[in-house]
DNA sequence: ACCTATTTGTCCGTATGTATG
DNA sequence: CCATACATACGGACAAATAGG
């Protein structure tokens, strides 16, 4: 798995980081259940520091391309996960951002989705 | 702004201070416009690292309630940007309509929600 | 049940860069 | 040009989850 970082460009290195590795997933050179070298080893191989890469991973972590986990490392998540769930994975991911915006506890925003769920609303 | 934080709880730090700052917004004792403290001084007053409230400060931007710029501080985003409900109940109907593509029952949505909202607390 | 190694998570401190005023 | 204030990156330390012996 080759990555490049430019550590003379502008964009900051967990970017540089981050993209390329998105970059390795829509090739194919990174598949569904690949691993991927711990932070620590990423970090030497790229002569950056632990930080950076960590950084990086929560990225993807958060836009629900990689498991990141302790003690077991990162991994591509399953292509059930990518594929199939992708759009409902955004919406979950989005209608809890969008509920600690404004404050919601956890029960209250279940209460929410309860009764849209039943009302059959429609977008 | 009162603002206490636990340095013994189980969660982040920086969590406790972004549900700080958070809920401070939604009582009303921070309202549109309003500046926060800078990020040194917040940090200061709290006694935990710059980084700590920096990292808060950056949740909460990207969870679009506030502006945070280099040179100048960090603001509340102005009410015209809030608009809460429209975006949460458009969230929460979006929610409901991918579950029902694929397939879910409400119980397993309100896992996948709830699963959700505990997940993400950090960054 | 215990211990140890691995690996990420958080926090601190410091230094330097960059946009703003 | 200078002070302010956030942004990034580095390094170090310890905690917590995981896996395996």
């Amino acid at each position: 798995m080759k990555l490049s970082i430019d550590p003379s460009s502008a964009d900051p290195l967990f970017d540089q980081i981050a993209r390329g590795l998105k970059r390795a997933l829509t090739t194919g050179a990174l598949g569904p259940g690949d691993r991927l070298p711990t932070a620590r080893d990423l970090a030497d191989s790229l002569q950056v520091n632990l930080h950076t890469v960590l950084r990086a991973y929560a990225i993807l972590r958060d836009e629900g391309l990689l498991e990141v986990r302790r003690g077991r490392g990162t991994v591509v998540v399953a292509r059930a996960k990518m594929l199939g769930d992708a759009r409902l994975h955004r919406a979950v991911a989005n209608v809890v951002s969008e509920a600690r915006r404004v404050g919601l506890e956890e029960n209250e925003l279940l209460r929410l989705v309860s009764d849209g769920f039943r009302e059959r609303t429609e977008i």
